[in-house]
DNA sequence: TATGCCGGGCT
DNA sequence: AGCCCGGCATA
């Protein structure tokens, strides 16, 4: 929820107005001020999934502003006193020659539940803003909340009817009206009326968003970090550190709120592509579709895998339950031809995951697993890194079937080996280094081999072999020692050369003599 | 140096 | 898997 304080001629931040964000993690956006114009304007930005509440403090008491309720009561200048009560923290000296003390601090709270509170140049509230005037206290319904960023205010999923619109553009009158700022001003009035809007303006913003007849307008938070996408002028500093706090917000928030936001609600956008990148979900019985990857990944966070839809964490295993399809825009319903496209969060480099992979080796899951568009994300590293379910007792031979020195490895051990492994790099020691130092001097490890031609492979390939090898996990002497001799006599004191064929096989084959153990 | 045997190649 | 051997460590 963020919270816009208007304060119209003073310059000074209004007391009190974190406690418009009830409920709120309460993250400062910024605040910024222009008190030559006499405006102020202080934007509260908290994680909370709710409406912008703008609270307007009227020092000009007698302005000739009027606000519509969600009620449907039009607040007039002085009738404003409800904010006053609620708010009585609010300096009342700063108000002018108001004669009645209640309404010396006029707050109103506008529920603008989806402007675009572009705060520009720390005058304005965009003026693509729809204000739903409203008395103090309205509890913001549950479907209206989502997270935004203060630089970008989307869309929610529903709006209310048309007959909305006309609030809007009352109170958005009323802003313009209370508002000495020329820039406020002007910008005010396009809001109340898009179509007039300045075209400097449109024309920065005509990719960004589509117009209705319900005055629906809308930015794609994802679309912030976009060079392409237009945003209004911007300038002065206060705008910037606003914008980089609610960016940063943003990045904290990415996946959980915003994206959620925009690929369960349709927003009306420009398209140049008729074809868009979707992502379908493809856990059973789920048509999922998203229009960008981290919404499927939080859906299937969410809602296949269980996992706290507020965690942000992401290991990556959704990766391999949705799929990229190429949708024909055209096609679709006017409502789904306004979902984004791929969000910026995710055109970048696919996240590092770590190693969890092998949980999807271990789930029943669709077999035609598209791996979005990361081509290096090889299948057969996933196959090769699954851990096997069963930890067995390999011996190179026969003879050695008896040797208690190979103990298995259990599956957590050996992939928190391959954890290592695989966070080493390229460059650093090799996962049967690693596997070889991680084992303890008592005990011997033996490598299982996936082919004959073992050997013949590259190093490369020979390491991933040995890392994924659910052997020994027990101790085993450093690389170099050996078991140390047995003190027992051996076939080949004990026969001979001459009786070789009386050896033991082992023997035979220069291994560790079975018949005469120590 | 003889011995034990590990690691690995070959079939 | 069975067989074999190069090579290393150790006695």
């Amino acid at each position: 929820m963020s919270t816009i304080g208007i304060r119209v001629g003073g310059a000074s931040k209004p007391a009190g107005m974190d406690q418009h964000a009830k409920g709120s993690k309460g993250r400062d956006m910024g605040v910024a001020s222009a008190a030559d114009s006499g405006v102020f304007l202080a934007c509260k930005n908290s994680s909370t999934k709710g409406t912008v509440v703008y609270k307007f403090v009227l020092e000009d008491g007698g302005s000739s502003g009027e606000f519509t309720t969600s009620q449907g009561r039009i607040l007039k200048g002085n009738d404003l006193s409800s904010g006053s009560e609620k708010y009585p923290h609010l300096n009342k000296a700063e108000y002018g020659d108001e004669a009645d003390e209640r309404t010396t601090s006029q707050t109103v709270v506008l529920n603008l539940s989806h402007p675009h509170c572009r705060v520009s140049n720390g005058h304005e509230v965009d003026k693509q803003m729809h204000l739903e005037a409203m008395a103090n206290g309205r509890q913001v319904p549950p479907e209206e909340k989502y997270p935004h960023s203060s630089s970008y205010i989307p869309v929610p999923r529903r709006r209310k009817p048309s007959g909305h619109a006309d609030k809007e553009v009352m109170a958005a009158t009323v802003l313009t009206s209370l508002s000495t700022s020329p820039l406020v001003l002007t910008q005010t009035a396009s809001a109340a009326v898009p179509e007039l809007a300045s075209k400097g303006w449109k024309d920065t913003l005509s990719t960004s968003y589509s117009s209705s007849t319900s005055g629906n307008w809308s930015w794609d938070t994802s679309d912030q970090s976009v060079p392409s996408t237009p945003s209004p002028p911007l300038s002065n500093d206060a705008n910037k550190s606003y914008l980089l706090s609610s960016q940063c917000d943003d990045a904290i928030e990415d996946g959980s709120g915003s994206t959620h936001f925009l690929f369960e609600d349709p927003i009306p956008r420009k398209r140049k592509n008729s074809m868009k990148v979707m992502f379908k979900c493809l856990w059973k019985n789920c048509e999922k579709v998203l229009s960008t990857s981290s919404g499927i990944q939080r859906h299937i966070r969410t809602f296949h895998l269980g996992r706290n839809c507020e965690s942000d964490y992401s290991d990556g295993e959704e990766d391999f339950y949705y799929s990229e399809i190429q949708v024909n825009m055209d096609s679709l319903s006017e409502g789904l031809s306004s979902l984004t496209p791929t969000s910026p969060t995710t055109a970048g480099p696919p996240p590092i995951f770590p190693v969890s992979q092998a949980a999807f080796v271990h789930r029943s899951e669709p077999s035609h697993i598209i791996f979005s568009g990361q081509p290096g994300r090889a299948p057969t590293l996933l196959s090769q890194s699954a851990p096997s379910t069963l930890c067995h007792i390999r011996t190179d031979h026969a003879y050695q079937a008896t040797d208690s020195g190979s103990i298995p490895m259990c599956m957590e051990q050996a992939d928190r080996i391959e954890g290592m492994g695989n966070s080493q790099g390229i460059s650093g020691p090799s996962p049967a280094d690693i596997m070889k130092g991680f084992l303890g001097p008592l005990t011997q490890i033996r490598t299982v081999s996936f082919g004959e031609k073992k050997q013949s492979g590259s190093s490369t390939n020979t390491a991933i072999v040995k890392t994924s090898t659910p052997a020994a996990p027990l101790p085993k002497p450093a690389p170099g020692t050996r078991k140390p001799r047995g003190e027992a006599k051996k076939c080949r004191k004990v026969y001979g050369m001459e009786k070789r064929d009386m050896w033991c096989t082992a023997c035979r084959w220069k291994k560790a003599c079975q018949r005469f153990t120590d």
